[in-house]
DNA sequence: CCAAATTCCCAAAGCGCTTTGGCTGCCAGT
DNA sequence: ACTGGCAGCCAAAGCGCTTTGGGAATTTGG
């Protein structure tokens, strides 16, 4: 069922019909009433393409995820931030379109995306700390909103980051309070821009307190379980083992945890652990006793918070551009306490 | 940049300027080629809109990705699915629409994609016995693809699935033969039509070895990695304990693992484990030494691999429908022995 | 050398909607 | 009784593309 057949079923013109569906007042609230229920009989919806071709808006939002070559890998991160935004995009009608792209075909990427008009604005994932694409984008002229943030660049625009040098300088704080000197980063690829806040926090805060800054105990790598078993078994044999692991995501601290026991020593006893929760759905920390200490933020509300959609709430392109930090929280579980033969 | 300014520009007809870049034979080798470069050069892209209402097709495939409200999550699966259809739909020129709608939505979302025809064919997640969701989309005339199957439904539609039956047959088949008497079932919800098919194959295998089919080893949930933990936990206080353990998901499997190693017991030696492992990207079975014995089938794959679009392959409505069964390979790690005490 | 076929191009219709610019009829105001 | 305003409707243009149905030049065949 088409506008046409509607109308012509009601007895009315195109106009007419379009015009009582859209809530426009040039038509009589009787013949309003008897069109709207006409095209809910009927299950009548506007052709999503004539819509758009007739107003001009997609009302699309794009999402792109980068897809390495060297690390194929679908980041659960993303998968919730998605969830998050697809339902506010729904509330909102907007669709969601989800691009993949291969880090080779970013530019050819952007640039169809922009010509072929196929959304109103992009959600850009991932970004590093010079990210090329913020400035692609810029130059196309298409909206977009970055999850992250790109901290060598300075022009202005959308972001929706999380506060992770605070996050992580709180974190360390934490541990050097209970008396911990030798902590190991397990830290994200440096590539990545929330790797690098988030090495900085850890750093910021052991020089203010004098503590050395041993490159040995900073790892940097995809955030996957068997890294972060890896990067326990790594620094067990070290002179001066670490006391306590700082996992920058909540995955590899299952590895760094598995580690620790498979080694025999207790986690929350011997070693303790903090580390990042993006409070990922598959993936809780514990819910009544959280398994970790962390510090979390939803990555989820993320995706959904920002609004309706995400970072594109003002139509006004000359309005300055909406950055949104989201404060992670820490929370504190079991496994951290002061290091081994210590008087707290 | 559109086509009338451009074969204005070229001083062409809109029609000559479409063939030419649509590889119609119509058009001389020497202006296509121009007008290639022309396209080229100023970037131009057909609208999408635009071709799409010209056209009748949306050049776009729709995932619907249900929303419980009970239990709210993006299952990694889903994810890795979809990322492995993303990189094909891009290679086959096709957009990829996320729709996460809640249950209670579903018939609505349905019906409103078949009417706003926003997209050519759906891919249906997560199927259930008697799924819904089938019935109502067979209905709408709206092409569409499963992953997974409905056993109850009888109608023939796209379905693509892996052989969970047999896949948990031969898993039962494995620890049986090792001498595992009591094997704890930690397995999916059960209105998942894959969960009912694993337990039938675990079922039929004891059966055939006459060996007792106990309630009080069978769980179903969702597949977190604290359901896996919770499992361990809860069956290690009966009077006579599990001396192996099935999980349906690597994620639960993580949490078994904690759970046995947390007890003092170890994976391997004292109590042996295997998973289905659907090869997620961040949650790689160990690369070398597999941590788990499996029955592998990757998820990203079968995402990817049933064609371009998955299940849209025949644009005859009238082929018969597609069915794709995946094999689960099953891998031999660590983590299996015979029960102890006992003499192999 | 002329008709027929072929090559290469074009104008215009149409996809299903929104939106502009009316047009008609009715009522209030004077 | 006449004008102005307003409520309620409609015809038609236009969004940017594809596709139909030619039409003019060029080549081919007899």
């Amino acid at each position: 069922m088409n506008l046409k057949q509607l109308s012509a079923h009601l007895g009315l013109s195109q106009t007419t019909v379009s015009r009582a569906l859209n809530g426009y007042p040039e038509v009589s609230e009787t013949t309003r009433k008897r069109v709207m229920e006409a095209a809910d009989k009927h299950n009548y919806r506007p052709n999503t393409r004539a819509k758009g071709l007739a107003t001009g808006r997609a009302m699309a939002i794009g999402h792109v995820i980068p897809l390495s070559a060297q690390h194929e890998m679908m980041n659960p991160v993303f998968a919730d931030f998605i969830a998050g935004a697809g339902e506010s995009y729904s509330e909102a009608g907007y669709d969601m379109l989800l691009s993949l792209v291969a880090d080779a075909d970013q530019e050819r990427a952007y640039r169809e995306m922009a010509a072929k008009r196929n959304v109103d604005g992009l959600v850009v994932h991932a970004a590093k700390m010079r990210d090329a694409r913020i400035l692609l984008l810029q130059n196309t002229g298409l909206p977009f909103a970055v999850h992250g943030r790109a901290s060598e660049i300075t022009t202005p625009y959308n972001w929706l980051d999380v506060n992770n040098k605070s996050a992580f300088e709180r974190a360390t704080n934490f541990l050097l309070d209970l008396g911990h000197r030798r902590i190991c980063l397990v830290n994200g690829q440096e590539s990545m821009d929330f790797a690098h806040r988030r090495r900085k926090g850890y750093e910021a805060a052991l020089a203010a307190r004098g503590v050395e800054i041993d490159p040995a105990l900073m790892f940097a790598d995809e955030m996957t379980e068997i890294y972060g078993y890896d990067t326990v078994q790594r620094t067990r044999s070290l002179a001066d083992p670490p006391t306590a692991y700082l996992a920058s995501s909540i995955i590899t601290a299952f590895g760094v945890r598995r580690a620790i026991e498979e080694s025999g020593l207790k986690m929350g006893r011997d070693i303790s652990v903090i580390t990042h929760d993006d409070d990922l759905s598959y993936m809780r920390n514990g819910a009544d006793v959280p398994v970790f200490t962390a510090t979390r933020s939803s990555v989820r509300e993320a995706g959904g918070g920002p609004g309706q959609p995400p970072g594109f709430q003002n139509q006004n392109p000359r309005a300055p551009p909406q950055t949104e930090p989201f404060l992670a929280e820490v929370t504190v579980g079991r496994p951290t306490r002061p290091p081994p033969h210590t008087v707290v």
